[in-house]
DNA sequence: CGAGAAGTCTTGACTCATTCAAGAAAAGTG
DNA sequence: CACTTTTCTTGAATGAGTCAAGACTTCTCG
C-alpha cells in the first residue's frame, strides 16, 4: 500500500484525487481506529499544511464512498478504519476505550436478520461488544 | 406503572429518591428512545424547575444503575430508555433517525460470543440496524 | 497544451450537547 | 430534630464538529 494504491482507490471511487485526500487516507490505513485528532496529526506528517476541515471533509467524503468506515462507540469521539466491508466488528475496553476487530460470531453476516424489523428495511448491522481488554484486566 | 413503582426501583436500586430522579425515570418511560433534549422537556411537564443538569446527573446515575438504559447511534444526541437487561436491539432510520427495538436475531443472548475477542472479557454485546423506516421507504 | 467549470481547500468564526465547579438545599440516619 | 452526605441549582466553560466565503486545484474538452 504506496500512495499509487490510495490514488487508484480514489479514481475507483470516482472522486478527484487531492492532497489532502490521499493523506488521509494513508493516515487512516495507517492508523487503525484512530480519532479523528490523531487523523488529522498523522495526515500532516505527511502533508503538513492541511486544515482540520479539509480532513474532515476528505473523511466525509472517503466514508461515503466507502473508503473508510466510520465507528462512534458511545463515549468516544469518531474513529475511522479502512477496512470496509467485510462485516467485522469492534470490541471496546470499557476502561481504557482501546478498539479491536473481531469477525462476526455466527458465520457470515449472520447480525443482518432482526427477528422482528418493524418494516424497517434494513442494510447494515453494527456490533459493538463492550468488555475489557487484556491490560486492563491484569491491572485491576 | 405510577410514582411509587419509581420512587420503589429507586430504593431498590439504593438511591435517594428525589423529585428530580423521579421525573426523570418517568419522564424516559413514557418517552422511549427520547434524546436529553426531550427528557429535560419531560420531566419538567412533572417538575417545572428541574435544572438539565440535575436531569443529566440523574440519568447518569440511573444509567450506573442499570434502570435506565442510554444509547448514543452515530450521528444522534444520546437517547434513553428503561426497557434494560432483556438483550434487545435497536434499528435505526438513516433518513429520520428514529428508533425502534428489535429482539435478537439469533437466539437469547446470542451476539455475546466473539469469534475471537483478542483476550478482551466481554460483558456485552450492542447492536444497531441500519436501515430506513416504513415513513421513510414510502416517500421515497 | 491551455482555459474554463466544477469541485475542494483554507481560514476563521460559531454551535450546541455535555461537563465542570461552588455553594445551597434536600434525603436519609440515629 | 439536628447532622452528615448526597444531590440540585446556577452559571460558566469545553470541545468535537459544522458553517460560510473566498481562493485554489483538479479534471475535462477544445
Amino acid at each position: 500500500m504506496d500512495q499509487t494504491d490510495f490514488e487508484q482507490q480514489l479514481r475507483d471511487a470516482a472522486l478527484r484525487v487531492t492532497r489532502p485526500r490521499v493523506a488521509v487516507l494513508a493516515a487512516v490505513h495507517a492508523h487503525p481506529h484512530a480519532d479523528t485528532e490523531s487523523v488529522i496529526a498523522a495526515a500532516r506528517a505527511l502533508l503538513p499544511d492541511v486544515s482540520h476541515q479539509a480532513v474532515y471533509d476528505s473523511l466525509h467524503t472517503l466514508t461515503q464512498s466507502g473508503l473508510v468506515r466510520s465507528i462512534k462507540p458511545a463515549g468516544s469521539v469518531a474513529r475511522y478504519e479502512t477496512r470496509t466491508g467485510d462485516n467485522h466488528h469492534h470490541v471496546v475496553c470499557r476502561n481504557c476505550g482501546s478498539i479491536d476487530d473481531v469477525d462476526c460470531a455466527v458465520g457470515h453476516v449472520p447480525c443482518l436478520t432482526a427477528s422482528d424489523s418493524h418494516g424497517f428495511v434494513i442494510d447494515e448491522a453494527e456490533v459493538i461488544y463492550w468488555g475489557t481488554c487484556p491490560g486492563c484486566s491484569v491491572r485491576t
